[in-house]
DNA sequence: GATTTATTTCCACGGCTGTCGAAATGAGCC
DNA sequence: GGCTCATTTCGACAGCCGTGGAAATAAATC
């Protein structure tokens, strides 16, 4: 995953009514909610959260499929998973790894850096 | 971890040059960075920088310290692997557990809900 | 105390973000 | 075709964000 692609995705969810929105789709799992129906559950005006899931659409986190008139959006877990192994790689290892199940520090893990932070 | 601070650890880092320096400090470990290093290592302009780790700061993601004239910067570990326990737990979790480590599917996990997503 | 070095605070500015009313599009139903 | 329902697009607006110049603060060094 990309730095660019991080950014997106961090930006995506660093919102609370997207995180909510997210959360509820993680919920739902791979099949997805009609937007009318998070539209409900949130209390949101519906073009508002049209504005939201494009953003969340854009940073890959979620996709949409039509069915009859409902547009029906599902989380990526992909995108998740890249983003927390991300995370986890570039975020979290100092020297020797800190961020592993709470107290199992040490544990040696690749550290690349193609996208080269100086 | 609460929703809020998940939100402002997010925002935190979904932005170019703040994830650059977050990743400086965490590959400089927990002895950290003096301002004018990281400064230097990012090509940012002093007070630009600043306000970068007030953000990062504020978000509980460094910790700061004063040596002499310089400030020392270190990331904190323990609230990235909240973040990521956070996310983990709450955004990669369908029904059954989408977000082990790529392939190990159907582990299963406690699934906590008060924020209360609706 | 004066000077130099490291960093922050103050201020201003352009640009992006989140929100929502209103209108438009798309799909099913009679 | 006409009507209704679900969602998106358009347009406008207040507010926050990221940036950097200039001045202020803080600490070491003389």
């Amino acid at each position: 995953m990309e730095k660019i692609d991080v950014l997106a995705a961090l930006a995506a969810l660093a919102q609370d009514n997207r995180l909510d929105t997210f959360r509820l789709l993680v919920r739902a799992g791979p099949d997805g909610l009609p937007a009318g129906q998070v539209a409900a559950a949130l209390g949101l005006p519906p073009n508002t959260l049209s504005f939201h899931f494009d953003r969340l659409r854009q940073a890959g986190l979620v996709t949409v499929r039509r069915a009859g008139r409902s547009m029906i959006y599902a989380a990526r877990f992909d995108t998740m998973r890249a983003l927390l192994g991300y995370l986890t790689e570039n975020c979290c290892e100092g020297p020797p790894n800190r961020c592993g199940p709470a107290g199992k520090t040490g544990r040696a893990v690749i550290l690349s850096n193609k996208d080269g932070v100086a």
